[in-house]
DNA sequence: ATTGCTTCCTGAGCGC
DNA sequence: TGCGCTCAGGAAGCAA
């Protein structure tokens, strides 16, 4: 599943491949997938910047064009790949060098928003600091968590508190800092916080070094998967490093797994 | 204001 | 072999 990591991977894979290079199309096989909000009709006109906002991925063309792209859970963004030889194949941008990039996205939950330059600011202003920014610090999340009765997990997940984590690297995050997930969040101490955002930097510095973390779709630009999936400690994991068993329970929907010895 | 549930969707894995 | 069930989950939308 895309988080972060996975989508910075995709990101700097997409920068090598495709900055220069003239749009020429972009095909929709599937109703919904790619959506046209520009103000009027236009070419794409050529990539001249690649880069990421939490888990979205912005395009910017020299046409007054900003192609916001977001993999939800299976999308994959392969360059310069046979349409046919795409099992799940949503979308093709096609380039004037012949040369194309596939969406490939099983459960279909992925979009692409064509819009004018300019107009992802307001459509994303909801999502919260990215973790790699300097205002990321203790202060900020402890004026996020103060007064929330909600588990820690669910807050770390939420994209308007920190724009990029999923479940997979939260819950690596809290077995790093030794918290439970069930924890509520107005209770989590100073110290604590302090640790969160530490981990939370360490932890994706290495997934980004690692290509990411491929449970079972997620792809590089090249195909290829990533590498975190060996360095998990928790997540999809039995036992902890400590010998006792991980425990697995819900939260907001989603599996949580923890260390009842290891976090408190 | 905050929280939590449902929805979207397909394929894998399992029991029978 | 094949059927039906459960699970995986990011984010939007809505209800409490």
């Amino acid at each position: 599943m895309p988080e972060l990591p996975e989508v910075e991977t995709v990101v700097r894979g997409l920068r090598e491949k495709l900055t220069g290079r003239e749009i020429d199309s972009i095909i929709s096989y599937r109703e919904g997938t790619v959506i046209d909000e520009r103000s009027e009709e236009r070419d794409y006109g050529n990539i001249i910047g690649i880069h990421r906002k939490g888990k979205y991925i912005l395009i910017d063309t020299d046409s007054n064009t900003t192609i916001m792209i977001h993999l939800r859970m299976t999308g994959k963004l392969v360059f310069d790949q046979p349409a046919e030889e795409s099992h799940h194949c949503r979308a093709e941008m096609k380039f004037t060098d012949q040369t194309n990039l596939i969406f490939d996205d099983v459960r279909t939950f992925g979009k692409i928003n064509i819009l004018d330059k300019g107009s992802e600011e307001m459509k994303l202003s909801f999502l919260g600091i990215e973790p790699f920014d300097k205002g990321f610090d203790v202060e900020y999340l402890q004026k996020k968590l103060s007064g929330r009765k909600a588990p820690i997990k669910n807050i770390l997940l939420d994209q308007s508190v920190i724009a990029g984590l999923g479940n997979i690297y939260v819950l690596e995050i809290l077995h790093r800092a030794k918290i439970s997930p069930l924890r509520k969040s107005s209770d989590i101490k100073k110290r604590e916080i302090a640790a969160i955002i530490h981990e939370t930097k360490e932890v994706l510095r290495e997934a980004i070094s690692k290509n990411g973390t491929t449970i079972s779709d997620f792809r590089r630009v090249d195909d290829k998967t990533g590498e975190f999936q060996k360095f998990l400690r928790v997540y999809g994991k039995h036992y902890c490093k400590c010998k006792s068993e991980i425990l697995r329970v819900k939260q907001a929907g989603r599996t949580s797994y923890y260390c009842p010895v290891c976090q408190k």
